[in-house]
Order: structure tokens, then sequence, then C-alpha cells
RNA sequence: GGGGGCGUGGCGAAGUUGGUUUAUCGCGCCGGCCUGUCAAGCCGGAGGUCGCGGGUUCAAUCCCCGUCGCUCCCGCCA
């Protein structure tokens, strides 16, 4: 039988098409039988088109339309023709025609679905990976896939117009443990060896600087042996950047340029640049996180200079040991009940503060509850102090610097989406900029690189670098926005007697340097240039595009947070063939 | 590694401070009716070991313990 081979998609037609004999293809996405008339919404990729089979057609015709069930995958033989004026349907982009079928054809027909195509059907997620195939037919996956393939196209496009080459680099490359827990992958030829998936092309793209392409980009896959989370997969896609000849400014350019890009070209939606920057410092001591979310303001303030000789021995004990006493004015949330400033203090309690403070301004003025009886005299300087009026909420975490004000930023962010501060149609970017080199690892009683250990200290450091490694600024960046962390990057060491230093502060042998990066130091000396970069994640930017709040919703194939693949059930167990060909075996984890 | 939430016909939910009769509702599914619907409508029907295992009890979907699965969060994620 002749292939009816479409001539328009379900999403096209309109009155101007009227009298022209068409064939669709698509699945039923509804069934309608009026046991005279029958009506089929027909829906692909492009939209939904009604196909009628009327009252006059010829019995087979009528047959085959009362078996179509949901889903049946058919071919649409037929004659546009306008509806009748008051049943054309202003909801539907081909609302005002219809198909009157001549012939139907069924390529494919469908079991009961688990789930219904729907935008209302609300199946839970794991069916929905399960099915995937099914999920993905709906007309919000499809947008949201449509998205992200708009965003991979504008970002090639962009970078293109600013001169970057997309160059690949290998999957299977060296491990260099350090940092996130390496994907391995067994060698069959060199049996006892070890590829790594790359957790990014980081050291592929400086060694591509060293060989002149000065400007590089790639849509790279990320691999992170890691927990997942929901806007975290075991694999990840990123907008890998290189320059040469660059200082972060010029990095930040180009990202901006490239973010405008991507809202006006992918969503038609202007936004601001250049964007508004934060120190690390800042971001701290304002909003308690290093990815702040910036929609609102509310920020927390130090209210050490209060706190010290209040007679709270909480706050005093803090202070004296060097901590600190972080504020923060919950506007208009005076009336929060026990119950709801419990709340509060289990998100305060969740990043590791011993408890929430509290108490609220009164009509008057004064302040009342909690533990006002130590601030009562002096309501009015706390008040003035944070900026707080009648009918307030104050909230205080006491602790370690870092732990004050990552618990109470939790707070802040909980109140901020509690109180609909943040707008869903608001995109806040920010770059947040001098971030420490080190950290110290209280558990290995040593200091670690931050970011990498290829960042660029800031060069007001580098006579102190190895007296005082916990000041050290790096020439190192995140982008944020909305409170996720959208990219992170940084200007390189290019220079292998600085780069050493590094290794020696952070206690790695020149041997060991050798054998895990030896390659890239061997490169560095053969005259490489000044060079910097970022990354932004592709995942988590069409997420927010998106409106989603988690990455699976942009991904087509995702796992879930045990990194299980539900529709391919993977990971697997293979044959013992496969495992003898690569020398390996498994030893089953002891119980108990 | 730790903490919270969830698990009830194919799907989404309700329910029982432990009890009476057939575990309820919407969607879907099956059958019938219906010339204009577009989330069609009307009538009828099938479909459940209430995640699994154990315990308490005269009696457990409900309480307790364990376990599995999913999910959110802390840790982790240079």
């Amino acid at each position: 039988m002749e292939q009816l081979k479409r001539t328009a998609t379900c999403g096209e037609l309109s009155a101007a098409r009227a009298g022209d004999a068409v064939v669709l293809n698509g699945w039923v996405h509804r069934f309608r039988d009026h046991g005279g008339v029958k009506f089929v919404g027909l829906r692909d990729r492009y939209g939904i088109t009604q196909v009628v089979v009327d009252e006059d057609a010829d019995r087979s015709l009528k047959a085959t339309a009362e078996g179509l069930k949901n889903e049946y995958c058919i071919a649409v033989r037929g004659t546009v023709r306008s509806r009748p004026l008051d049943m054309v349907n202003r909801e539907m982009a081909t609302g005002e025609i219809e198909v009157a079928a001549a012939e139907i054809r069924v390529l494919s027909s469908c079991e009961t679905l688990p789930f219904m195509i729907d935008e209302r059907s609300e199946a839970r997620d794991e069916l929905r990976m399960k099915y995937r195939y099914l999920d993905l037919r709906s007309f919000s996956m499809q947008r949201k896939i449509k998205l992200r393939h708009d965003v991979c196209y504008y970002t090639r496009q962009y970078l293109h117009e600013r001169g970057f080459y997309e160059i690949e680099t290998p999957t299977l490359i060296k491990s260099t443990p350090e940092g996130a827990r390496d994907f391995l992958v067994p060698s069959r030829l060199q049996r006892g060896r070890f590829y790594a998936l790359p957790q990014s092309p980081q050291l592929f793209k400086q060694i591509i600087m060293v060989s002149g392409f000065d400007k590089y980009f790639q849509l790279a896959h990320c691999y992170r042996d890691e927990d997942a989370r929901g806007d975290r997969q075991l694999e990840h896609t990123q907008i890998d950047m290189e320059m040469s000849f660059v200082a972060k400014e010029d990095v930040f350019e180009v990202v901006e340029g490239l973010m405008a890009a991507l809202f006006q070209r992918a969503l038609g939606v202007g936004i601001e640049t250049p964007f508004r920057r934060l120190s690390y410092d800042e971001a701290m001591n304002s909003y308690g996180s290093d990815k702040p979310e910036l929609r609102f303001e509310m920020p927390l303030q130090d209210f050490g200079a209060l706190a010290a000789g209040s007679g709270f021995g909480v706050f005093e004990s803090v202070l004296t040991d060097g901590g600190t006493v972080k504020a923060l004015v919950a506007g208009g949330c005076g009336d929060y009940s026990r119950k709801q400033i419990g709340q509060l203090e289990e998100a305060a309690r969740t990043y590791g503060a011993a408890g929430l403070a509290w108490m609220k301004v009164s009509q008057s003025g004064g302040l009342e509850g909690g533990i006002s009886k130590f601030f009562a005299e002096r309501a009015a300087e706390v008040t003035g102090a944070l900026g707080a009026v009648p009918g307030d909420l104050l909230l205080f975490v006491a602790d370690q610097w870092k732990t004050a004000c990552t618990a109470l930023g939790a707070v802040r962010t909980r109140l901020g989406r509690e109180l609909g501060l943040c707008d869903p149609s608001q995109f806040s970017f920010a770059w947040i900029v001098d971030f420490p080199l080190f950290e110290w690892n209280e558990d290995a009683s040593r200091w670690e690189a931050a970011h990498h250990m290829f960042t660029m200290p800031q060069e007001r450091f580098l006579a102190t670098l190895e007296n005082d490694p916990g000041a050290v600024k790096g020439d190192l960046y995140d982008l944020v926005c909305n409170g996720f962390e959208l990219a992170s990057g940084s200007i390189r060491i290019h220079d292998p007697a600085l780069q050493q230093r590094i290794f020696n502060v952070v206690g790695f042998s020149e041997e060991e340097a050798r054998r895990r990066f030896g390659f890239l130091l061997e490169a560095f000396q053969y005259g490489a240039p000044p060079h910097g970069g970022i990354a932004p994640g592709l995942d988590r930017l069409v997420m927010i595009m998106a409106g989603e709040s988690s990455i699976r919703e942009v991904i087509a194939f995702p796992k879930n947070t045990a990194g299980v693949s539900l529709m391919d059930d993977s990971p697997s167990q293979v044959d013992q063939s496969q495992l003898d060909e690569l020398g390996l075996q498994i030893v089953e984890r002891e119980s108990g």
C-alpha cells in the first residue's frame, strides 16, 4: 500500500488553506465519538489539528475511526475546511479549521497507557522516568527540550560570531583524583589500568590554549561520581570555554554577552548587562550564601556591636570565641507563630546553627518575645541599627562566621520563598568574585585548593602566598542566578614556577604533580599564553530559563537520585565473560 | 554516611483516634447511547493480597519494628 506521507503538520493549517487536500501524520490525542460525527484531536510536535469523520462518511472509514484509541499513531488523508464561525476554537492555534477525513490509516496501535499524555496529568516522577518516551510526548516536555536545543544552537551561533572554535576533547582520559570522585573505565588492552570520564575538560582546554586556539568552547559532557540532587546529575553538560590573553573582565564580557544573546534569542527576554558584582565576603555577609538569591534583598546584618554586653550569654560567648552574631529583619512577620519560627529554626539548624534567636518589634516600637528581655532597654537602638519597624520579626544566629552566615542565609531564602518575594519572571544575575584560593581541610589538616590548583592567585597576595594561605584571594569567579551557581571559572596559572608554589602550599610533591598533571606542566614549558575561562552549566541554565526547579525536567533521559536510569535500568550487571576480559572481579560488600 | 516526606485498582488522590456491609472519588479502561465536540456528555461494567516482611491485638490499610522503592535536604559535589 502506498505510504500516506504527510504534507502538513498538525500545527500549521489555517483558514487560508481551506479546500486543500492534505495528509497529516500524528498521534491520537483525544477521540470524541458522537455517534454520527466523530472527532480526532491529532497531535504531533507542532500542535493539534481536529480531524472530523462526518456522518455521511463511508462505512469503512467510520469503522476505522471507531477503532481509534489514545496514542494510536495514524495517517489521515483529507480536506482542510473552515469551521463555521460558532465552532471556531479560539484556544487552539488551528482552531479555525478542521480536516475532513477521506481516509484514516493506523500506522501503529497503542496499549493502554500507564499515564495520560496531558499537561494536567501528574504522574509521579518514577513513572515518568520509566516511560520517558511517553512523558516526552507531552507539549510541556517538548517545549523544554526545544528550549534546550535552541540554547545549544544559539550558544554555537553566538560563540562562533565571537570567534570561538568548537573543539572536542576526549571522554576517556587520565584519572586525576582531586575534588569529585572519578568514574573509572577499565582498559581491556592495558589490563589493570583505567581511564576516567572527565569531570570537565579542564586540562585539555588549557592545552588547547597552549596550542594557540585562543578562543575555545565545547558543549562538554562532564561526569562526577557524587550523590545527585535536584540540580545535580551524575552526568551533565557544560558550555565549556577558554580564552588566551584575557583578564577576568574579558571573560565576564563574553559570558554576559552570551547570556543576553541566549535569553533574547531563545526566550525573547532582555536581561541587563553588565551583571552586578559581589565579593565572596559580601555575598556571605549580606546573603549568607556564595550563590545568593538576589531577586529580593532582605540582607543579613552584623549584630556583633549590639550583642556585645547585652547580657545574653549565648551571644556573648560566641563573640568571645571570635564568632559572629548575624541578624535578619523579617519584614511584617511579627505575627509569626512559635511553630512558624520553629520551622525557620529548623532551616538554620540544618546548616549547623545551634539555634535561632528571635524577638518581635511591637506596635509601640518596643521589643517583645524571645530574647527581648536582654534588649528591652535598648529597643530604639536595636531597631534603629537594623532598620526594623513595628510588626517586624528579628531573627539571629550566633556562631562561627561561616556557619552564622549560611544558617541565617538559609532562613532568609526560606522566608523569601514563603513570602513570595521571588518573581518567577525575573532573572537576577551576579558575579561572585574574590573567592579564597585555599580552604583549610579540618580532617586532613592541610590547605586545599578551593576551586582547583590551576587558579591564579590575585597579584596582591603573591608575596604572602605561603605565609597566610587562608587570606589569599584567587582570580576566580562564579556566575549566579536566582540562587543557583550557573557558572564557575578562573584565570589560570601559566607560569610553572608559580604553579609549583601552589603545589607546595597544598602539600603536593613535585613528583606527585608530575605523575598526575605532568603533561600539562610540560606543555607550559613551551610558551604557554596567559589564559582563563569559565564553564556555564547548560542544564541549570535551561532549567532556570524554563522556570523549573529540577534539571531532570530539561534532560531528555535523566537518572534518579540513586544514579539509576529507570527506563533502561542502568547500571546493570554484566556477563562474567566481560569481567574476565577486563581482569575484574566483583567483591561482595560485607554485610552488617 | 545522616535527617525529613511519600508508597491505597492502570494514573492522581481521599480515608480509617484499629471494628460493623462491597475501601471512596476523579481520570483512564471495557460495553452501550448520542450530528458539532474540542478536558465532550449520558447510562452501565470490570479492575485492589492498601509497597514488602514481621510484631502487638479477639481484630491492622490504620499502631510498632524492619525492609525495599521514590523524593527533598545536610554531608559530599576542586
